[in-house]
DNA sequence: CATGAATGAGAGTTCATTCAT
DNA sequence: GATGAATGAACTCTCATTCAT
């Protein structure tokens, strides 16, 4: 695949992007794809075969950013507290924005493809990282002295409560808060 | 609609059910529930003029039965923590049957129809029972002097993640326990 | 056929009209005719076997009324002229309600049959009355000495003409009585 | 839509036009027009997507037709008594193939869509025509010092009623001749 | 006689997918 | 590579007609 073919995908990538936000996974169909992109029906196929291989995709595409964004943000004598807090305050944006990205249409993909395992994935790595920063912070002293897997199981649990109900419900950047104070304060020792 | 006929309106919402829960609710044709309920094609156009329809039915039938199996556990001189007790436990059951539930098909007509607020009303429902019953532990002194609501509120959205957890990822007994145990020892206060 | 059963026969070719003034012959199912006359489904089968069947009797109905509408208004000392003038009278009236009538369901009647004479014949049936009138007009010395057969199909091609114009495109009082006028005015010796 | 697609096109209205011919218009169903087509199913809708509309495109094909047949048959010096004679002679012949033109769809197209004002226009412009046509005649001294705007109309009606009669029940080329004789008669003056 | 549930044929419509150009 | 016309399967929905009660 040439330069000006790799241009297209991404081209197509970014479009489909936009449909699955709109449409969720199930209501997208590849006329869709088609009709966003102004590409032609046959084009499509040239690049992917069905609209399970153009979600992935667009999910892979996204990933990526998403580890970049944190990635760049963690300064380098950050405590644990600190880390955690800039998580969560990460995690919060995603949620309160979550009408406009593929959280639906993600998670309506994985009730399609009970076998899919991209979920699963993304949140044991999340709880493996929180897990590790716990720990940190319980041998820094900063936090108290929990039992860090199911603590990092619990902030992952509370947040992907959150993440749905905002999809389904909506929930205020408040509510949000609360939660989060909930679970800083059951983890950082105050001074 | 005579006799007769509500009979057969309650085994198409039966055998719909599970249509529902085997494929949720966007992948569910007017065709799917006629094959699986042996009537004609037209004939189910004499109950329901829609999937959506039809699940609405179904879910309304759910949560009544819900509610009849809750209210019939609980015995008359119960304390705060037992009722939390049981209604965690019942929580957990629901949990773990997640695969063979609707719940998958009710996020999934959540996303397809976000002005529609059934999840809201349970949610809320909810909620208030529990914003209740933590009032009347703190009363008598069983659980610890915490905000009620936020704590309420805490428990569903713990509880929504493991639920939407186990649907999409798949979550363990001893995963569930280990959160509800969390709520619990956030609460109650230990002799 | 009994009693009850005329009786019922009657109220479904009465409410049978009505559907068939709104919606035209193709446009009516045997459906709209039950839901119309508040019967069921089978029951109108006892009497009709399809839109047809029911039309030709509604259209039976209408005829016999007709007739005795115009025999009664004619007097017994009554000149051609004045026949003429109000049979063109009662022509304009019934040109005027035309969109409250069979006169459309009956044309889309006669293009789907085409070997039915209904048309033919009430049309046929006109003219040889058209042309005695005439005759007589002629003989009376009240009437120009014109071909009367001819004078008039002329006449009842003009209302016919004014008919689907009606119906088509609609016509004014005015617009009509400038065709009348002209019949009139080609026939009647003024003094 | 390319150059093929066109002509295909041209190809779905001439087939078209034969079912609309035979089953007039509420008889037709885009099945009917894909079988006449031997296209498939799906194909039709690249091009149109109802019956209402493959009918208004022939409907459209049909009138440029027409006019241009019409003035290629005036010639230059022709006399207000030789065009309306012209005019009469191709009304005669489009009259007496009413059952091979789509006469009698037009009609149901216009029973079923009381506001679309097709048949109006077309009268309308023939009425103007005839008008113009009959002013010229009188100033020319060829015609009677009639009201030309109630002669042209007179016309229109005979010619309307002239062609209904020939849809619902025939009309023989004598009995044309006859009506249209009456017209002539009533404005040219002879010599 | 009368009912209305039930059937199944058939029309409308949309899409995934292919393929000649 | 790219196009978009074409196909045919699948789905939605409506009705005429039947038949057990």
């Amino acid at each position: 695949m040439g330069e000006r073919s790799l241009q297209k995908k991404q081209l197509i990538l970014e479009k489909a992007k936009e449909v699955f936000v709109e449409k969720g996974f199930r209501g997208v169909t590849m006329k869709d794809i088609v009709d966003a992109c102004e590409i032609s029906r046959g084009g499509l196929y040239l690049y992917f075969s069905s609209t399970e291989e153009v979600f992935l995709e667009v999910l892979a595409a996204e990933s990526e950013e998403a580890d970049d964004v944190f990635a760049e943000s963690v300064g380098e004598d950050a405590t644990a507290a600190d880390i955690l807090a800039l998580f969560l305050k990460e995690q919060k944006k995603e949620i309160l924005r979550s009408k406009k990205t593929l959280t639906a249409a993600t998670y309506e993909y994985a009730f399609a493809n009970p076998k899919n395992t991209i979920l699963k994935k993304q949140f044991t790595a999340a709880v493996t990282m929180l897990d590790k920063l716990i720990r940190m912070g319980i041998k820094n002293e900063e936090f108290y002295d929990v039992d860090a897997r199911i603590a990092a199981k619990n902030i992952m649990y509370v947040l992907e409560g959150l993440k749905i109900a905002s999809v389904t419900m909506g929930v205020s950047g408040e509510t949000i808060d609360n939660e989060l104070y909930m679970i800083m304060q059951g983890l950082v020792i105050e001074e």
